[in-house]
DNA sequence: ACAGCCATGTAACTTGTTACATGATTTT
DNA sequence: AAAATCATGTAACAAGTTACATGGCTGT
């Protein structure tokens, strides 16, 4: 992600590192302070993999990193897939209520109201900030928490309403026989 | 999160890798299938950390591992902390938007049109699969995506609207001239 | 002189992940 | 006899991240 955050910001011209980082925060309104460390590692990937070419110093001994052609078709993929996330991520969430009904280990009743109380909690904080905001950048960041936050908490609710019901939460119980060999040791 | 579902499965009694591999797909619903490579990573780095200790082997020589104190500890403080990813996760999405439009590497309503698309043709395929679903894992599964789906929607309407309006997007634009000293190499 | 920003870089670590090597047992 | 499943493990990589070492330049 950072990758194509830094093919990005190289595509109009050779950057230093320092530069790529200032620039990525001020995009991102500060709202995702990057260390300037990653820079430098990400760079030096980016290197490796031959997606930017470093070439030589700026008038004031910075080195200079230019995209590649090869960089420049990425950075297209990149725009071009669609993000995948929602689908393809393992959702903790969803697995902590899950574990929580099959083994037992709390009640997933508590899990899911704990949940809730946080997410209500920050719906409550960014709805106030969203008043306050005139900044563009920000307005979208916050905008995407609300509605998301919103999201779960329907989730929340449907998730506590199926929990409800005896029979499929029973389904879930893993069976402790293994395999129905019958060694309980 | 493997490292909270492992010491989840474990906390009632001691288990063997490929056993923890069967109940973790059981209980997602193979909606996350495991590689069984990870589950013995994951084994021996929990083991390195002390939250879970090898015990030697069942009547079948598999190898035992199971919880410790500090294992426990651990996986009660997985529980009590609520998920934070949609606070804390820089999101993919509103980054390549924002890139999109300060960098001009492509119209970034061709990113939201794009990722629109996508989104609503996966929205699709599980409206379908609600209604042919009856197991309760695959139901939270579906309707969590659904429900996500739905508010990324709602969030590139906006982004839409407001990328519209020419004065915010101008207040994106890098200015070029890096630090205001004019040297335009 | 010293604080603080500008600037580069390396080492190390975490989590997730896959590919490969290896072999036993069970089913067809 | 071959294929599938059960089972353990290692090596290696990707991406994100932090901590540390280093030094120049600027303002007070």
């Amino acid at each position: 992600m950072i990758k194509g955050a830094l093919l990005s910001l190289l595509s109009k011209q050779p950057k230093y590192g320092y530069l790529l980082k200032v620039e990525f925060e001020k995009i991102t309104a500060s709202a995702w302070p990057l260390n300037i460390g990653q820079v430098y590692t990400t760079l030096s990937r980016l290197e490796r993999d031959e997606l930017v070419r470093s070439i030589g110093e700026d008038s004031e001994a910075r080195p200079l990193y230019e995209i590649t052609e090869a960089g420049k078709s990425e950075l297209k993929k990149w725009y071009q897939q669609p993000v995948e996330r929602i689908a393809t991520s393992r959702d903790e969430l969803t697995l902590k209520v899950l574990l929580a009904a099959a083994t037992n280990v709390c009640d997933p009743e508590d899990t899911i109201a704990n949940q809730r109380q946080q997410s209500m909690r920050k719906l409550q904080e960014y709805t106030i900030e969203r008043r306050t905001t005139t900044d563009f950048t920000e307005q979208l960041h916050t905008e995407r928490l609300i509605l998301h936050l919103k999201a779960e908490l329907q989730w929340l609710d449907l998730a506590e309403e199926l929990m409800a019901n005896t029979q499929a939460r029973e389904s879930l119980q893993l069976t402790l026989n293994k395999k129905e060999k019958g060694n309980n040791d």
